[in-house]
RNA sequence: GGUGAGGUGGGUGAGAGGCCGAAACCAACAGUUUGCUAAACUGUCAUACGGGUUAAACCGUAUCGAGGGUUCGAAUCCCUCCCUCACCGCCA
């Protein structure tokens, strides 16, 4: 949510930010802008009131103790005449709020300066890229085709038990999946991540407060029975952590990471691009989340970069680095940097990792703020990142290391798998 | 699921219609004292919004789990809801 003394001060500026992210914004801001005089003006007068008649009270009660009863009746009709337009402020004031919040929590973050125009995927800049592509057979085999062949998932099991979307992993590939996560989180914790394990249920204010809630609402699954959420991905809890929260200065930067399990309605999608493991309702996937101090905070995205590409450096995967369009962006981001794997025998790239700076959009949500010495408290900025997301590092390595032999493991996750083929 | 107790500032906890944004203690911070540390002493120590200011100071309003009600006046009385804890039941 964008703070309104931005707006107030900023007007133009940000409706002009916005268009980067192909966000017309005139009018909605324009709006809000002219409920917020309507606001303050209100408060002042309901205020005023307010003062006007606590000072009676005070004066009531004094005249009580004197024992000047008919005295005090008279001001207690006066006080009683107050208390109308009091009220009658007061349900303004609230009416106000109310339609100022609900336009508010519409408007998207503004991206940041550097944040390149364009309206489609295609008008993302890559920004960097590693690795050659590997050169395959023509016989070389999709993830889903090598995932059967050696038995490592079963996709109909899944839609047995749930249904499409839900893979059953088994022997090996249960195995590859318990590897990759031991991995990850022992990377994050050895690069000062403190390892989080939340809950994967959430509730409405948590939904809220990372930016889920009320925009996509159709994205998660509802338990409707207890109004809880099933989180789509680990930085709504770990993020949510510091929901309502004063850090010290010291603390920052706040480093957390944490493994879920994360759970995707992912209503419309269907056809070629959603084929075995490219994208499902439930993946395995390591977060890493950051507080920081805003003016450190681009510093910490670019750390939070070079973090993840030293993961997949390391699982000898070629990828490239897209910094992407203000079309391509997400609400809440103001700068989103996505890594994207290639998956040599799909012959395409696939999006393993996000990391984004919120700036204070989320926190202005969270109300998560901290305190400079004896200064005002300010509102922290949050970061997060994949660091990984499973299913298409697993495509990638199956697709990618597919061999005579049987499919290679790369030797940073061979002390975790415990082999080094599948086959 | 049943029964009971309870939700007050960073923490413990007092307050039971006006003198209460709230005692006291602890923690924290600043200072005095001190060879250093400790101790002792003094002071500061919630947040939001509005007004005000170059910025402060300052002023006003709201907030004692949430929402409603009674009253001139509510942390305090009444109602509804939420949550926490304890015991019982069930159970990984």
């Amino acid at each position: 949510m964008l703070q309104l003394n931005v707006i107030r001060e900023q007007k133009d500026q940000v409706i002009e930010r916005l268009k980067v992210k192909n966000f017309d914004a005139a009018a909605i801001i324009e709006q809000v802008y002219n409920l917020d005089a309507d606001r303050r003006r209100t408060q002042n007068e309901s205020d005023n009131l307010l003062a006007e008649s606590n000072q009676l009270s005070r004066q009531v009660g004094d005249l009580m103790k004197a024992g000047k009863k008919a005295e005090a009746d008279d001001l207690k009709n006066k006080s009683g005449a107050l208390k109308e337009s009091i009220a009658k402020l007061q349900q303004q004031l609230a009416a106000i709020e109310e339609e100022q919040q609900q336009l508010l929590v519409q408007v998207p973050n503004m991206p940041s300066e550097k944040v390149p125009a364009g309206r489609t995927p295609e008008d993302n800049e890559v920004v960097f890229s590693h690795g050659e592509l590997p050169q395959l057979p023509d016989s070389a085999k999709p993830h889903w085709e090598l995932a059967e062949q050696y038995g490592l998932i079963d996709f109909e099991l899944g839609v047995k038990l749930t249904g499409a979307g839900f893979p059953v992993y088994k022997n090996k590939g249960a195995r590859l999946q318990r590897a990759l996560i031991n991995f990850f989180l022992d990377r994050a914790t050895a690069a000062g991540y403190i390892e989080i394990q939340p809950p994967v249920l959430v509730n409405k204010d948590s939904g809220f407060g990372t930016g889920q809630l009320p925009d996509k609402e159709g994205q998660m699954y509802h338990v409707t029975l207890d109004d809880l959420y099933l989180i789509p991905t680990a930085e709504v809890p770990v993020t949510n952590i510091y929901r309502d929260v004063i850090l010290d200065t010291a603390q920052l930067p706040v480093k957390n990471c944490g493994y879920t399990p994360c759970f995707r309605r992912e209503a419309g999608s269907y056809g070629k691009d959603v084929r075995g493991l490219n994208r499902l309702h439930q993946f395995d996937k390591v977060e890493i989340v950051q507080v920081a101090h805003p003016e450190k905070s681009y510093e910490t995205l670019e750390e939070m970069r070079e973090y993840v590409a030293g993961l997949l450096k390391e699982l000898e995967l070629p990828f490239r680095t897209l910094k992407l369009c203000g079309g391509d962006m997400s609400f809440a981001s103001a700068l989103t940097y996505d890594m994207e794997v290639y998956s040599g025998a799909q012959k395409r790239w696939l999006e393993v990792s996000s990391v984004s700076n919120f700036e204070s959009f989320q926190s202005n949500r969270l109300k998560l703020r901290f305190r400079e010495g004896k200064e005002k408290p300010q509102l922290a900025h949050t970061l997060n990142g994949s660091a990984l997301a499973l299913p298409r590092i697993v495509a990638a390595l199956l697709e990618n290391n597919q061999g005579e032999n049987g499919i290679r493991i790369p030797k940073a996750l061979v002390p975790y798998t415990g082999f080094e083929f599948i086959n």
